[in-house]
DNA sequence: CACAATCGCTTGTGGAGAATCAATGAGTAT
DNA sequence: ATACTCATTGATTCTCCACAAGCGATTGTG
């Protein structure tokens, strides 16, 4: 319920910064994985994204128009499309880490770092339970 | 970033849980809006929930049909329109709040009590400062 | 090898929700 | 009397999401 509230403002902001580089936070949010888990199928990102496959296809030919990322085609099976971060995504990931940062700073101002910390913590453990009980709605799948 | 992300399975979940009772994740947040600050002028309600004014109209004209609220005019301004959490709204509010606690506890599983206190205690300061930052864009306002 | 079934990506479409903007009516302030 | 504020309506637009049908590539079976 808190969260709820703290995302929209959250989002209101990443927007504002995000919206100059002519990208929305979805799209962002596909680059950030991409460079986690480095060249991932286009299936994959679906799963990770939680997106339809039709919708993911607009997103991810909106990066290659803007040169982020690389489509490649598995060589062992061709039906496949691997997805890769293009110098230019990872470059524009690393500027924008930065102006995030700035984002946080102002936003946990009143936090010590070591609370901030702690929070950073507790929010990676919770979002990582948060994707596996996401996906009670479709058994079929590995989760 | 990670809130972002976070949020999104958490918006998930929560429409899941209130979908049923035919409301919309946004005027969840205006109700426990009510609740916190009590009855409230309707352009207070604009500027805390950061939306449309002819947005908030068609929002509260749902909620008032339900029951939930009670619309009332301001005797000393007939223009402004005083919003009142109804006793079925308050009863409903009870109610979500333990299925929001099913959520909550499912979600933050792997955390320890203490640690839960502490996630929530971080969040409260930082959602408080996240308000008030998220108003540059409108300087006028009193915020 | 040939055929059917399947998989992964793509395109197109339609609907729900929300944001934005202009205009109106009632009320207030100077 | 005029200008301004608040709530409301209406129209328009946009994004997001899900579904159906398609094409190429691959796998399994006879």
């Amino acid at each position: 319920m808190l969260i709820a509230q703290l995302a929209r403002g959250m989002r209101r902001r990443i927007e504002q910064v995000v919206a100059p580089l002519g990208l929305r936070p979805r799209q962002l949010l596909a680059l950030n994985q991409l460079r986690e888990r480095g060249p991932s199928a286009q299936q994959t990102l679906v799963d990770l994204l939680g997106i339809d496959a039709s919708n993911l296809v607009a997103l991810l030919n909106e990066l290659e128009d803007a040169g982020l990322i690389v489509r490649r085609r598995d060589r062992t099976d061709r039906r496949r499309g691997i997805i890769e971060l293009a110098e230019q995504g990872e470059q524009l990931l690393d500027d924008l880490a930065r102006a995030l940062e700035r984002i946080d700073d102002e936003l946990l101002s009143t936090l010590t770092s070591e609370e901030r910390a702690t929070l950073n913590a507790l929010l990676v453990r919770a979002a990582e339970t948060g994707m596996v009980a996401g996906c009670t709605e479709v058994p079929d799948e590995g989760c």
